[in-house]
DNA sequence: CCAAAAGTGTTGACGATACACCCATGT
DNA sequence: ACATGGGTGTATCGTCAACACTTTTGG
């Protein structure tokens, strides 16, 4: 290895935001549509260039920022997209992030505001480059994750009921659950905590409120669902 | 996103390689010894510089071979280190790629002969940059993905015994496994092709040689050890 | 009073673990 | 003949999946 350094080609990094929505028991990502050349009026993931003087993780949390607004997201590194060609115009490499969030905890009409707009999952448009490949490799990240390690609860509301969560569950395995194994698996693992507060938001029935014992949500050991 | 490319600051970006050997019912991992400055003389994990026509896979390959002579290895992206000043000489996005191999596949000598050299595991010499860390993230890597994924044999030779696979996944794991439950569980999957021949170069009995069925293989659902 | 979602236990099947002895061979 | 590693089966336990009815309440 030879550190020459300067003598060596350097490269355009940017990152790539793949911001999962769950909302109304529909999984969906946020894209930002593109006003200008190239690629103009095609949609594309929540990117933007690293800085000179910036971390990785911190220029992801400033391009999702400075797209739709959303702070304080809980983002976790996807993989890295390198081919030579993969972006026609110039050569770029992207770092992909990732994160789960409700969308009724963010303002839609601050979002809207900056061009950018949800889509369902299985209903995306066209997406610029190597973005396919983006979301389809974060979708299988996310589904590993969310089985075998409490994730999926970084992003919920201090309160929830276990419909929401089995929904949200079921979003993104894209299969049915059994509601009486899965309350019976969350239960066995002793971190949630029910409340005596009822949402009546989805039912007439109302559903019990809960929420993490982040105590207990901390030392999970044989998380599995 | 404003793809004024030209302005935009390009980074530095390196690949650095973790090649695990696994020998003698060992764990190891090839570093090379810096003999230049900056830090000169301590170790670091093969690494070198992303070139401007080359994909990122590509990239891996080439500084692997070029600094070990090791080719057709199977290589596997592992995560991308981008703190601004994880290098503190000048700004270096290093993306990690690992691999496992077989030592005696590879002739040692040409290894050395390139000032690369075998660690186990567990003694590693103190490494440049965050390396460690890299270290950490690969072999967690390399545990998950070898318990639940046909891993591990990418990289055997065509033909070996059951005790030697057994010893790998020792090794990888840090536990000890009952032989007649691995057995049963490779049985079960249905994949290896007991071979006539035997092996007597480990005991004085001999053990039998397996290989894949490659096509049975590739098509594994539930692997799980 | 009825529709719609919430809540609640049991059983059977399967996979995981624990465990001990004989075999083949080179020295 | 003995030391060394290779090979084999069974019993038990725990975990996962399948499955149906009652409760609450807003309209």
């Amino acid at each position: 290895m030879n550190r020459a350094y300067k003598e060596v080609q350097q490269i355009t990094v940017a990152v790539d935001c793949l911001i999962f929505g769950f909302n109304d028991g529909k999984l969906e990502l946020l894209l930002v549509h593109r006003g200008f050349e190239p690629e103009r009026d095609r949609w594309s993931l929540i990117g933007g260039f690293v800085l000179n003087e910036e971390d990785l993780d911190e220029a992801a949390h400033r391009v999702l920022s400075d797209l739709t607004g959303l702070d304080d997201v809980y983002m976790e590194q996807v993989r890295t997209f390198g081919k030579a060609h993969r972006d026609p115009y110039e050569r770029v490499l992207s770092v992909t992030y990732s994160a789960l969030v409700l969308k009724k905890d963010y303002n839609d009409e601050l979002v809207k505001s900056y061009q950018a707009e949800w889509f369902p999952i299985d209903g995306l448009p066209e997406l610029i480059f190597d973005h396919k490949d983006m979301v389809d490799s974060a979708m299988q990240r996310l589904r590993r994750r969310i089985k075998s390690g409490p994730v999926g609860f970084n992003l919920l509301p201090k309160k929830f009921t276990l419909p929401q969560l089995q929904k949200l569950y079921e979003a993104i395995l894209g299969e049915e659950i059994d509601k009486r194994n899965f309350r019976k698996k969350l239960n066995s693992m002793d971190f949630l905590v029910k409340l005596d507060e009822k949402d009546k938001s989805e039912s007439k029935k109302g559903a019990y409120l809960y929420e993490l014992d982040e105590e207990k949500y901390n030392h999970i050991k044989n998380f599995n669902i």
